[in-house]
DNA sequence: ACCCCGATCGTA
DNA sequence: ACGATCGGGGTT
């Protein structure tokens, strides 16, 4: 398998308007313990204009990594079964994650894990893998090996409030097989 | 200490 | 469209 290592996103990515790192983070590829995965669906997640946000009714011991610079892992615990991964973006003090809702694996395009718990589960991640700096950590990291996925733009699953904002990014010409 | 509900999933 | 599921975040 590639060591993708010298596509690794910097810092800087993970520093521009959520609005903006969610599509952009469509076709990139995370890197997670030896699985590489490419991202065909986000959500974007701003703080205090946001109803739907975490951050939304202030900062607290859950969502705190949300307060912080971007580029760290924000991993949280719901429905009593799952684990959500999402990527903090902006500045610190400037809440907003990027909700990944769907990975297919490199190396094996044939199994698309649609769902952020579905996903989640499938790699492994969990609520050891929250606030981890995705910009130096050696098993943990995001990636851009050049792909590049149409999408559409449509409301955000799951939510109460806000559904009126349009932040939902997911990739057209998606693996037929979900797992 | 404890109550309540969710950024879901699978089946209908 | 809806019910299962239950840990833990948020508040007391």
């Amino acid at each position: 398998m590639k060591n993708l290592e010298k596509y690794r996103l910097k810092r800087d990515f993970f520093l521009n308007d959520v609005i903006e790192v969610a599509p952009a983070l469509l076709g990139k590829v995370i890197v997670f313990k030896n699985q590489q995965l490419v991202i065909t669906e986000t959500e974007a997640y701003s703080g205090y204009d946001d109803p739907a946000s975490h951050a939304f009714r202030g900062k607290t011991p859950r969502n705190e990594i949300m307060f912080g610079i971007g580029g760290f892992s924000y991993v949280y615990f719901i429905y009593g079964m799952y684990h959500c991964l999402n990527f903090v973006t902006g500045p610190a003090e400037q809440p907003s994650a990027v909700l990944i809702r769907g990975t297919y694996n490199l190396h094996d395009p044939s199994c698309h894990w649609n769902g952020p718990g579905k996903m989640c589960r499938a790699a492994g991640i969990d609520l050891t893998h929250t606030k981890i700096d995705i910009v130096t950590s050696e098993w943990f990291y995001v990636a851009d090996t050049g792909i590049t996925l149409p999408f559409h733009i449509t409301p955000r699953v799951g939510i109460s409030r806000g559904q009126e904002m349009l932040r939902r990014f997911v990739a057209t010409q998606l693996p037929k097989k979900s797992c």
